[in-house]
DNA sequence: CACCAGCGTTTAGAAAATCTATCGCCTTGG
DNA sequence: CCAAGGCGATAGATTTTCTAAACGCTGGTG
């Protein structure tokens, strides 16, 4: 154990992931065989049988699904210690999903940008929400019912997810406010979190006359701006869209939800590198 | 950082925590130069200097600390996960101090075999506390002042530590028991605790007459048995000495201590591996 | 102040690990 | 029965890693 060749773990858990070697060899960029080998040279020195071989690819025995699961641990601890090394202590890493810069954020770059002149930031956007933990100098925003159960982070809640169905100004019909049952027979544009069609199941109205679906709130938005339909997203969202004009409320949805939008942070280095200040700002748009 | 090599992460943490490549190098059995050459190539991989050369070893740079700690941590989740991998459901590790083994657990074997009789224990004898987290199927035994502090663990408090001093039946004075006072004019038999002398200190009695130190408990207390003097030790380290008529008590510490012999194992796998049978059957040892 | 011991670095060449390319052998689905 | 998609084995090429030896620096010592 002392000189296992990490490595060759790492090799391991990734042709696990995909339980398939040549996906593993094409994101390692290397030859399956050389896969094939390190694996079973890993299992040589471990003594133990980590893959079952099928026709259809490999999955894992039961000891290969302890090694695995522990594996990816150690990574992702390797990961998120390793992240910000190098970094300078002026540079701050934003998470957040593709509806929420776009919406959210860009909006209030500016803001930031004078708020913390010295402060270069870096924002990434995922599909999914960070496997790892989050490294000194990074921040995430993520929408959830719940507080981040991450033990090595801190979180906050910054505000409720209230929905609200919005269209252009030009969409809009004169008899506004309406009923939630009028609404639905309008053009209704939604995201990967089908809301519409939560809402028409919830409600039990049947017949819709249109529905289009997008996989980012913000291109239903975006469409709704073109005056293609109504779009449904959280308050958070549209702020911007609003106070320009761009698109109108028509509707609230009068069910409070436990969702809400967090931020989260690393618990360790607390106080130092601005973390606090950051979050601190950020809650404060959300007043 | 994808493609880092982890390898050489692991020797750069064994070389920092070494604080001296050529020692690095013995323990993975490698030339000084080569140790040299891969954390070089590490750190030009992260493109950050890890250590700060010296004319007298090396030493963590600002970054190197940050990553020593990630590498660290991460290897001991790997080791976690690593030292079960290949073992047979049936076999258990112990984890003690020297002398629990040879005063509490040496007279239990038998009785230990007889109750789990289809079990094999491997008992792992070590000086400091595992800086690792238990894996399934291995049990701790440590004394301390508090429950466990590792959130991946159980722990379960065996027994209050509560001190006595003894010595051979052949060495007993005719007019014992006998005060603190005429206590300590004897030769007096000490572990690393260094209890007698904490007891001297706290109770303002002077000179000694004789104070013999050993590096473990064990040894006082077989140097008592050989009637060499008066030792202090644990309750439950001497339990079998007593009946055997060994050793016999003179002395109670009548000060409570918040010290307590506690019991940990894994808290994942809790239900499967007989874990918590064994738990049981120490606790159950202790009354 | 000269000298030595301890420690890290560099270099070239040797040794070992690792990779690619191919071929062979399954299993599955047409 | 054949083709496709997977894995394994082997041999030779390639790359990485290691050793050994020489070098340079620093601090302690007589």
């Amino acid at each position: 154990m002392r000189q296992l060749n990490l490595n060759a773990l790492r090799v391991f858990a990734i042709a696990a992931s995909h339980g398939n070697l040549q996906r593993a060899a094409d994101e390692l960029n290397l030859s399956r065989g050389a896969v094939s080998q390190r694996i079973k040279q890993l299992e040589i020195d471990l003594g133990v049988v980590l893959l079952k071989r099928g026709a259809r690819g490999v999955s894992l025995t039961a000891e290969g699904k302890r090694c695995h699961a522990g594996v990816t641990d150690a990574l992702a601890v390797l990961e998120t210690a390793l992240v910000s090394i190098g970094e300078e202590n002026d540079h701050v890493t934003l998470h957040l999903g593709s509806s929420t810069a776009t919406k959210w954020l860009m909006p209030r770059m500016d803001a930031f940008a004078t708020a913390f002149p010295k402060l270069s930031l870096k924002t990434e956007v995922h599909e999914q929400i960070l496997s790892r933990s989050l490294g000194r100098n990074e921040i995430a925003l993520w929408p959830g019912s719940e507080q981040d159960p991450n033990l090595a982070h801190r979180s906050r809640r910054l505000t409720d997810i209230r929905l609200v169905a919005v269209c252009s100004p030009d969409f809009l019909r004169p008899d506004w406010p309406m009923g939630l049952e009028t609404l639905l027979t309008l053009p209704l544009l939604q995201d990967a979190h089908r809301r519409w069609e939560k809402l028409i199941e919830a409600t039990g109205y049947g017949n819709v006359h249109k529905l289009l679906n997008f996989d980012r709130s913000a291109l239903a938005l975006d469409a709704a701006i073109c005056g293609h339909g109504i779009a449904i997203a959280p308050t958070y969202m549209i702020e911007n869209d609003l106070s320009s004009k761009r698109l109108v409320e028509i509707w609230v949805d009068p069910e409070p939800s436990d969702d809400g939008l967090y931020v989260s942070w690393s618990k360790d280095h607390v106080g130092e590198h601005h973390i606090s200040r950051i979050v601190d700002w950020i809650a404060s748009e959300f007043r």
